[in-house]
DNA sequence: CTATGATCATCC
DNA sequence: GGATGATCATAG
């Protein structure tokens, strides 16, 4: 399945509840008391009919799913809640590459994300409010996300990984992800600013 | 353990 | 409410 088509396939599910959904498929949602808070992304995942796993993700071959919240807003209009978490940072890799190469221009040509609506952490409903395809054709957008990306590789290259910051970057910034417990694995994320444009919502 | 999928918790 | 660092489930 080709990107176009999975967004003519995700459409149908604009206005409909992902909890729902992920309980048909089988998604664990709440372990006890603890969130899957990979919940989302999975039953999307699994409604297109994909396996679960970790492989480095051109999970789709030639795109990219990501699932983003989004909260409703009094006056109809809806806000991004929460940054986007893109691909790992390799030091070796970033430090080697231009962003014409690097895995994250990669990605951010490939993506189709999908919005759904935040009500609560209970979780208990959460309705698909869009899906957007995303290549960063726009060239102001290109050459700001260009520059977030060479910040991040100067830092990496001349003080060291251990240096950079989630302060750092106006689009994208460099952020701690892993499972915790003392991982210092680090991720490149979509500040909300970057997912509002990508969405096309927020913004007016 | 680290990759994938992301959101939570706490600071301001 | 927004930003940053920490953390959860699952698979290999």
């Amino acid at each position: 399945m080709d990107r176009s088509e999975a967004l003519a396939f995700l459409g149908k599910l604009i206005g409909s509840d992902l909890v729902g959904l992920g309980n048909k498929h089988g998604v664990t949602i709440w372990k006890g008391t603890r969130i899957n808070k990979g919940w989302a992304g999975h039953t999307i995942e699994r409604h297109l009919g994909l396996p679960l796993n970790s492989s480095r993700s051109p999970n789709f071959g030639s795109w990219e799913l990501k699932v983003v919240p989004v909260r409703a807003m009094p006056d109809g209009t809806f806000k991004v809640k929460e940054t986007m978490a893109i691909t790992m940072i390799d030091p070796v890799e970033v430090a080697a590459k231009e962003f014409l190469n690097s895995h994250l221009y990669l990605k951010l040509q490939r993506l189709l994300v999908v919005a759904r609506i935040f009500e609560s952490k209970a979780e208990s409903r959460s309705l698909c409010h869009l899906i957007a395809e995303f290549d960063l054709s726009d060239q102001a957008l290109y050459h700001q996300i260009k520059a977030d990306y060479d910040l991040i590789r100067d830092v990496i290259r001349t003080k060291g990984f251990d240096y950079l910051k989630g302060s750092m970057g106006v689009m994208v910034q460099p952020r701690t992800k892993g499972p915790g417990h003392g991982s210092r694995s680090r991720a490149f994320y979509a500040r909300t600013a970057l997912v509002a444009t990508i969405l096309g919502i927020g913004v007016r």
